[in-house]
DNA sequence: AACTATACTAGAATAATTCTAATTAATCTT
DNA sequence: AAGATTAATTAGAATTATTCTAGTATAGTT
């Protein structure tokens, strides 16, 4: 029953993707990516913060900003509203698919694109609306036996 | 084609709507409700005290967020988060709908129920997620007629 | 009218994000 | 390699949405 999905990259795949995208892999910015592709937690910009601080004291937490906003520009990041509705968080899982929030841990999840079935009726809907994306929030409660909160590689 | 749902009630309804969810109908939110209960347009609060200061020029923010709030406790409003992901907009449709924004202008609509269809397979989904509340947001552009600026009461 | 509870207000505080202007580091040209 | 140019980073100020505080006004009750 995995939902989540963990990127895992390494050092090497992540230098790649940055020059892949266009983007110089300084050294902030390889500890940003590194960090950020290799967790499903959908860190907050402060979270990133906090955890890049630990291999790279100095960071500015404008060159976070800077960088995470540079890496959705880039398609290299999606954000998602954090479901206090303050503030954003960024997830490093790009291809579709849905989240579930556990309303009692504020926790967000991945939930793999076939747990869920969408079918627009166009001709409910009208053909003038031309959809770019779908974005689908499931909230509640997640029952999850301990083993749930393991993270696996 | 009509999606949207304008609630439009008068201020006879206003009023027992909010005795009836225990709120004393103060002039104030009378003022406010009377608003947002009769406009499509999930406004956000700063717009919500715009219109209102016509009406009652003295209402200070902190009483439209106070009582913004206090209608999204009591049910009667539900928050829902604007497409710049920075503030929230308030909307006088309770009842399970979708939106849609254009991604040109970033108003929202409402979208009927009936337009999608969402089926949560629980064979994949695990019975553990317990699901309170599923929240969709489709956003792309409406190629609409001019008439469709048109409010119809 | 006096008392009490509720509502309202102006302005201060908070917090997420962006902006500014200066500094540093990397890349390019000669 | 030196100098010039461009890109990246920084500290801190600014901005903005929202909440908080503490005092004042209003409404309801005896
Ligand atoms: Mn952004
Ligand atoms: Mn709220
Ligand atoms: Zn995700
Ligand atoms: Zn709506």
């Amino acid at each position: 029953m995995e939902q989540g999905i963990i990127i895992n990259r390494n050092t090497k795949a992540i230098r790649d993707s940055l020059k892949n995208a266009g983007i110089q892999p300084s050294a902030s910015r390889m500890a940003i990516a590194s960090f950020v592709w290799n967790t499903d937690s959908h860190p907050t910009a402060e979270e990133v913060k906090i955890e890049v601080e630990k291999a790279f004291p100095t960071v500015s937490l404008a060159t976070v900003y800077n960088t995470l906003n540079l890496f959705v520009e880039k398609g290299l990041l999606k954000e998602v509203q954090d479901s206090n509705q303050r503030s954003v968080r960024y997830d490093c899982n790009t291809t579709p698919h849905f989240h579930f929030i556990d309303e009692a841990t504020g926790q967000m999840m991945d939930l793999d694109p076939e747990v869920l079935r969408i079918s627009p009726d166009l001709s409910k809907l009208g053909a003038e609306f031309k959809i770019r994306e779908i974005e689908v929030t499931l909230r509640g409660r997640k029952m999850g036996t301990p083993q749930d909160k393991v993270k696996q590689k």
